[in-house]
DNA sequence: GTCTATAGACGGATAGAC
DNA sequence: GTCTATCCGTCTATAGAC
C-alpha cells in the first residue's frame, strides 16, 4: 500500500472552496441571492452545509466574495486597456469609440467565455446592476469606482463641447443596454418570444458597439450635432 | 348617540385590498419579492396578516395583481398609440421614431408621475425584466406578447431594408436602456456616485429619445448606413 | 477541514372565532 | 372581512465530535 510521503500535497486548485464558489455563482443567477439557500450552495458543491461559514464566514461574505474574485480581474483589464489608449494618444484627446470599446468590449469578451463560467459571472453581474438588496449594490459601487471615475474623466476629455450631465446619461443608457443584452444570453430572454437565438457574443460585440455608438453620437437633446 | 341608519356606505374607495397591492408595490421595489414578506406587506398597509391570502389567494398571487392592474393600462395605452399612428399614415409605413416614441414615451410619462405611485410601478417593472423568479418572467412575458408582436412588426415594415434580427436586437439594447434609466430613478444609481442627480423625468424623455434613435439609426455592424 | 445536530428566527398558509 | 393563534417548513448560524 501506498504511505503518504512528505511529498508536495497535489495542489487541489478545485478544492472545496472553488467549488462553492462555482456552485454559488451558477445558482445565484437562476434563483437570485434571497432565492438561493446555502443549502442548495453546498449541496451543489459536494460540500457541506457549514462549509459556507467556515470557508467565507456567513452567506453575506460569499456574495460578496463571488463578484470580487472575478470583478477585479475585469476592472483591472479595463483600466490596463485605457492606460493603453492614453499611453498611445500621448495627451491628444482619445477617440470616444476606442474608449467605449475598452469599456464594454472587455465586458463581451467575457460574457463570450462558457468554458470557465465567465458567460454566466457576467450574466450574474449584469442582473446585478438592478439588485434590490442594499449591501450589495454598495459593494458594486466601490468596485466600480475607479473605473467609472476614470472612463467618465476620458468622455469627458474627448467630447468636450458635449454638456457632461448629457455624457453622464448616455453612459447610463449604454450599460444598460449592454446589461440587458447579457442578462438574456441564457436563453431566457421571454420578453420577445421572437428572441434573439442568435446568442454568439461574437456577433453581439459589432452589433452593440454600433447601437452605443450611435446613441452616444446621437444628436442633443436641444438640438445641435456633435461628431 | 348616532345610530347607524341604512344609508349607503361611504364607498371606501382606499379600502384594505389596494393598500395592500400600494404597499406591496412599493416594498417590491426596495426589498424585491423574496425580501419582501407578508408580514412585512400587511404591517405597512395596516391590515391583517391574513388579508392578503384572504383578497388574493397567495404571495404569488399578490404579485401577479401588483403587476396586472398597471400593467394593463399601460400596454393599451400604447397599443392606442400605435393604433392612432397607423390610422393616420393610411397604410404607408411609419417613421421610426413615432414608433418608439408610442413605446417608450407611454413608460416615461407613467415613470413622471409621482403622485399616484406611477414612478414606483415603472422602478418595479424595470428591475423585474430582469427577474430570476421564473414565474414572474413568465407571467411578464404574457402580458407582453400582443405588445412586443405589433410593435416588432410595425419596426419591420418602417425599415424593410434593415435585417429583422438587427432590428430585434436593437429594440433589445433600447428597451434595456430605458429599463436602467427608470430604476435608478429613485436616486439610488451608486454606480457613478456622480450619478444623473437630475431626476426629472420629463428632461429625461427627451434625453433617452434621441439616444435611442441614434442607436436605432446606426451604420449596420457589417457597414451601410439606413436612415 | 469536515461532519452532525440543533438552536433560534422567520417564512407562507390556514382554521376558526367574531 | 377581520382577527388570533398556530402549524409546519426552511432559513442562517453555531457548537462540538471526529
Amino acid at each position: 500500500m501506498l504511505i503518504s510521503m512528505t511529498s508536495t500535497p497535489p495542489a487541489p486548485t478545485n478544492d472545496t472552496r472553488d467549488r462553492i464558489l462555482d456552485a454559488a455563482e451558477r445558482l445565484f443567477v437562476e434563483n437570485g441571492f434571497d432565492g438561493t439557500s446555502m443549502r442548495m450552495i453546498t449541496g451543489a458543491a459536494n460540500a457541506n452545509l457549514a462549509a459556507i461559514n467556515y470557508h467565507f464566514g456567513g452567506k453575506d461574505a460569499l456574495v460578496q466574495e463571488v463578484f470580487r474574485r472575478r470583478l477585479a480581474a475585469l476592472n483591472a483589464r479595463r483600466l490596463d486597456e485605457l492606460d493603453r489608449l492614453e499611453a498611445e494618444a500621448a495627451g491628444a484627446p482619445l477617440k470616444p469609440s476606442r474608449i467605449v470599446e475598452a469599456f464594454f468590449g472587455t465586458a463581451l469578451e467575457l460574457a463570450a467565455d462558457t468554458e470557465h463560467g465567465g458567460r454566466t459571472f457576467m450574466r450574474l453581474l449584469a442582473r446585478t446592476y438592478n439588485e434590490p438588496n442594499a449591501f450589495v449594490r454598495q459593494f458594486l459601487a466601490e468596485e466600480y469606482a475607479e473605473v467609472m471615475d476614470r472612463f467618465l474623466g476620458a468622455l469627458f476629455r474627448a467630447l468636450p463641447e458635449v454638456p457632461r450631465a448629457e455624457i453622464l446619461w448616455r453612459f447610463h443608457f449604454m450599460i444598460g443596454a449592454m446589461a440587458f443584452a447579457i442578462a438574456g444570453l441564457g436563453g431566457l430572454s421571454e420578453l420577445m418570444e421572437v428572441g434573439p437565438q442568435d446568442e454568439d457574443p461574437a456577433r453581439l460585440l459589432p452589433r452593440l458597439m454600433s447601437f452605443l455608438l450611435g446613441g452616444l453620437r446621437a444628436p442633443l437633446p436641444d438640438g445641435g450635432l456633435q461628431g
